[in-house]
RNA sequence: GUGGCUGUAGCUCAGUUGGUUAGAGCGCCAGGUUGUGGCCCUGGAGGCCGUGGGUUCAAGUCCCAUCAGCCACCCCA
């Protein structure tokens, strides 16, 4: 939880915008859900025994006695929705995309907070590669836009329902045999989720998983295929990507293809965005049988790795240094008639100095300041000064000036 | 959930073995220019020293608790 405000807001507007002109050019539609869900949909999407939902999510009972969470991702509230609405009957396939905070009880670091915003993208209705392919081209795309080269893809396939059993089961197998080197946690998921064990950190997990199965061994026929064509998209897209076999996502409902973007200088938390295909998961809320992949990236962790540009900074375009009573008044009708005209204009409502108006007007970076007294009200000339390094002035009349500065600018 | 570190002015921080009135730089306000910004000079405002308790003649300083933040583990975006 995190308050953004003055120069730092700029650069989470740039990445909102910069995502929804990316994401609107490959035809993704914006779509905004709540984040208070039942507790029971974060149950049956991200699985039971994930971290996630074992014990990071806010959940609370409500007055009428109902189980609430707070999204603690956002694929499960955007299938919600996609089931709730029927926006499968129309034709296939949807793009779907949406920003907002997600929420989960962590201990806060770098990178991770307790509410934190999150890009998402998913699409559904499509089982082909080459939308898998299409998602992480446009994930690429976005953080080029965003001015982010050194950020790795990282692309791997869990295999499906067909193939992942006999996986799972030869990891099992394999790891048993070297139990000794594991570390607890890893003992503790070894059966429930020995996948996991493959992402683990502890030496002596690393150690132990030298030599595992890899899970391209177990694709089946159809996964294998699958996966050849999405790399394949990839290349020919020019997408820059490593293949690694140990990529394992931390949520049950992922098959097939997963991916995360990795960045350096985020230290422990450097998964930028990370997604994956779930097929199953729309049936599985009530939906029909139909597939789907997304990601969700993370915009706090953006931020740190966007520069700041300078162009986020620019000042009013004119500042109006009213002298006396009346002329702040004219300053005040004047102003409004040329914001209306879509100049940025600023003023002071306070009778200050004009010492004190032009210290304020440099501060904001105003581009000229427009002196006005008494006796350039009764003469209908008033001095422009453009506020760059010489500070030069020139005598404007006060009649039209708005529409002459918009000309100027234009 | 575990471990480590940090909370003093708007910001970044200093503050000696516990000892008068808690400091600096930056920022802010005003003046140096009768109506002209940046640079410079002068002055000023601004502090429940995170919060609560304890030890002591005396606590920003020592002890306990608590809250918040940061970093790492874990997990994830």
């Amino acid at each position: 939880m995190k308050d953004v405000l003055a120069p730092e807001i700029h650069k989470w507007q740039f990445i909102e915008a910069t995502a929804r002109r990316v994401f609107g050019a490959f035809g993704f539609e914006e779509i905004k859900t709540p984040v208070l869900e039942k507790t029971e949909l974060f149950l049956r999407s991200i699985g039971e025994t994930t971290d996630i939902v074992e014990k990071e999510m806010y959940t609370f009972e409500d007055r009428g006695g109902d189980m609430l969470s707070l999204r603690p991702e956002a694929t499960a509230g955007v299938l919600r929705a996609y089931v709730e609405n029927k926006v499968y009957a129309q034709p296939g396939p949807h793009k779907l995309f949406t920003i907002g905070p997600m929420f989960r009880r962590e201990r806060p670091q770098k990178g991770r907070l307790r509410q934190f915003n999150q890009l998402n993208c998913e699409v559904l209705g499509d089982d082909g590669p080459m939308v898998d392919a299409e998602l992480m081209v446009m994930l690429d795309h976005l953080l080029k836009e965003l001015g982010l080269e050194n950020v790795e893809l990282v692309v791997n396939s869990l295999g499906c329902p067909q193939c992942r059993p006999a996986f799972r089961q030869a990891l099992i197998d394999f790891f048993e045999a070297k139990k000794d080197q594991l570390c607890e946690d890893c003992l503790r998921r070894l059966h429930s989720n020995p996948l996991r064990v493959l992402d683990c950190k502890a030496e002596g997990c690393k150690a132990a998983s030298q030599g595992a199965p890899e899970i391209s061994q177990y694709h089946c026929a159809d996964c294998a295929e699958h996966f050849e064509a999405v790399k394949g998209m990839l290349g020919a897209a020019g997408v820059v990507y490593k293949q690694d076999a140990r990529l394992v996502r931390g949520l049950d409902y992922y098959v097939r293809t997963t991916f995360e973007a990795i960045a350096g200088g985020l230290g422990a938390q450097n998964a930028v965005a990370g997604g994956g295909r779930y097929d199953g998961l729309v049936a599985q809320l009530g939906g029909p049988e139909e597939n789907g992949i997304g990601f969700g990236c993370g915009l706090e962790r953006l931020a740190l790795l966007v520069e700041d540009r300078d162009q986020w900074h620019e000042g009013p375009d004119l500042f109006i240094a009213a002298l006396g009573a009346e002329p702040r008044a004219w300053a005040f009708e004047q102003a409004q008639i040329m914001r209306r005209g879509g100049l940025k204009v600023d003023m002071m409502s306070q009778d200050k100095s004009l010492k004190a108006q032009m210290r304020r007007a440099n501060k904001i970076g105003s581009a000229r300041v427009l002196i006005v007294g008494g006796d350039e009200l009764q003469s209908g000339k008033a001095l422009l000064k453009d506020m760059a390094q010489d500070g030069g002035q020139d005598e404007v009349s006060l009649e039209g000036l708005g529409r002459a500065l918009l000309r100027k600018l234009a």
